[in-house]
RNA sequence: GGGGGAAUUCCCGAGCGGCCAAAGGGGGCAGACUGUAAAUCUGUUGUCACUGACUUCGGUGGUUCGAAUCCACCUUCCCCCA
């Protein structure tokens, strides 16, 4: 099976500019081929993550990725898929956080000797001249059709500054400075970059005559059509002090059945003819298919052993397993009084609620348990020895804290 | 540059000068039911010293016993014209 087919099994392409070519490309490891990431924060997001296993993929065919650091497109920030414009960032926001999305993406592609670059498209963006810009560049695009590609035109009835309206030229240039440094012959990207994506191969065919292409995977879309990667609006982050392994294997551990299989084919690297076998897995049993979804992943971006340790930490609290190992905080002497603290300040210490007013609610509702025994009253304390060896505090279903007196 | 409109709690969106911590929906959280799923039903959803107090309705001042509601100015956004 091709590297091009597999993507295809796996369902990781959703356009492509000319299908022979980009196969002869990528199978043959011929693609020397870019992906960019905005540095919007300090740290990648799951939503990120199909893009870096697409690279990484690519790059075990042979092929030569350039990840692109978008230092200086973040000082302009995309209008695909935004209703609204993106914050400014500072110059110095922007790189600091293209040095932290460096870091995590060597966990993913190999940059030893030449076998992949990093690039940060503030080395070539920053330093250009408005006028001589928009002579050499801006004369190829015309606008009658930018309006008319789709990332603009939702953002066209709720306005659209001038400045966003650059992005895709930016990006286009980025190609364009690709493809001349290093023979850049590919770019991918998620689907809702088709059309920066097409403008970029456009402008290399005009500027230069030559041929480049782009290649999309699907946005990856839990069975609503929400994009994943996210809860209640917050990301999962790949750095583990932002998102613990153990929050990050609970969210795939938590996928929709709907989305098991998809999360699966798309993500890991299991074998195809494994996952066809899953495929037909039905009911409780797809409880199976998502550990094995939470721990793949974890492991892909925690580790083995942090893998292990979630998976081990999930199985005990939620089912009978030997006693494992959970987040534990440490209470200090200046949080006792009198020998005792009250269930609202563990709580709250413990960040199993963010408020005081939400400790209080969670109890009255019943959803807070110590040590597997419901606790009912507002007003309940523990004393310093009764914590001293650690309780187990629970809220919900999902979220643990071991407390310890320190 | 001219004219018109808007800004409300996480989001959308109601809101006669007192009965507004602010309707309704969405989302979130919790409970029941389950498979750590979905669907459904119920409760809850500003903060705290929680049967009471305090801080919110773009910003700053003002009118008033009292303002999210009235006035002035400012900021931002949208629409129409140029």
């Amino acid at each position: 099976m091709t590297l091009y087919d597999e993507l295809v099994a796996r369902g990781l392409v959703a356009q492509c500019t000319d299908e022979e070519q980009v196969k002869d490309l990528i199978n043959n490891g011929k693609a020397v081929f870019y992906i960019g990431f905005d540095p919007t924060a300090d740290s990648l997001t799951a939503g990120h993550f199909m893009a870096l296993t697409f690279m990484k993929r690519l790059q075990a065919a042979g092929n030569t990725p350039i990840a692109l650091v978008g230092g200086g497109t973040a000082m302009i920030g995309d209008p695909s898929g935004r209703t609204d414009m993106r914050q400014m960032m500072t110059k110095e926001t922007v790189a600091h956080n293209c040095e932290c999305i460096k870091r995590q993406l060597s966990r993913f592609i190999d940059f030893s000797d030449n076998k992949a670059l990093l690039v940060n498209n503030a080395d070539w963006l920053l330093g250009l001249n408005y006028v001589d810009f928009i002579r050499d560049v801006g004369i190829h695009f015309s606008v009658n059709r930018m309006l008319a590609a789709e990332c603009y035109r939702q953002r066209l009835e709720k306005g659209l500054s001038f400045l966003e309206f650059n992005y895709m030229i930016m990006q286009s240039y980025d190609f364009l400075s690709l493809n001349e440094k290093y023979n850049c012959n590919l770019q991918c990207g998620g689907d809702d970059q088709w059309s920066n994506m097409l403008g970029g191969t456009e402008l290399i065919r005009r500027k230069l005559g030559r041929d480049a292409h782009a290649l999309t995977f699907p946005l990856l879309l839990d069975s609503k059509g929400v994009k994943m990667g996210k809860t209640a609006g917050n990301a999962i982050w790949l750095d583990p002090n932002k998102t613990s392994p153990f929050d990050f294997y609970q969210y795939w551990r938590n996928v929709d059945d709907a989305d098991v299989l998809r999360c699966i084919r798309r993500l890991t690297f299991l074998p195809l003819e494994q996952i066809d076998e899953m495929d037909k897995w039905e009911g409780a049993q797809l409880n199976k298919a998502k550990e094995i979804l939470a721990f793949e992943l974890t492991a892909l971006v925690h580790g083995e052993e942090e893998a292990r340790a979630a998976q081990a930490g999930a199985r005990a609290l939620f089912g009978a397993g030997p006693e494992a190992e959970v987040p534990t905080v440490a209470l200090g002497d200046d949080d006792f009084k009198d020998d005792v603290v009250d269930i609202i300040t563990i709580l709250t210490k413990a960040g199993l609620v963010t408020s005081r007013s939400e400790a209080r609610r969670a109890i009255e509702q019943g959803g807070v348990s110590a040590d597997g025994e419901r606790v009912t009253d507002i007003k309940k304390t523990y004393t310093k020895s009764e914590l001293a060896g650690g309780v187990i505090f629970r809220r919900g279903k999902k979220s643990f804290k071991k407390v310890v007196a320190g």
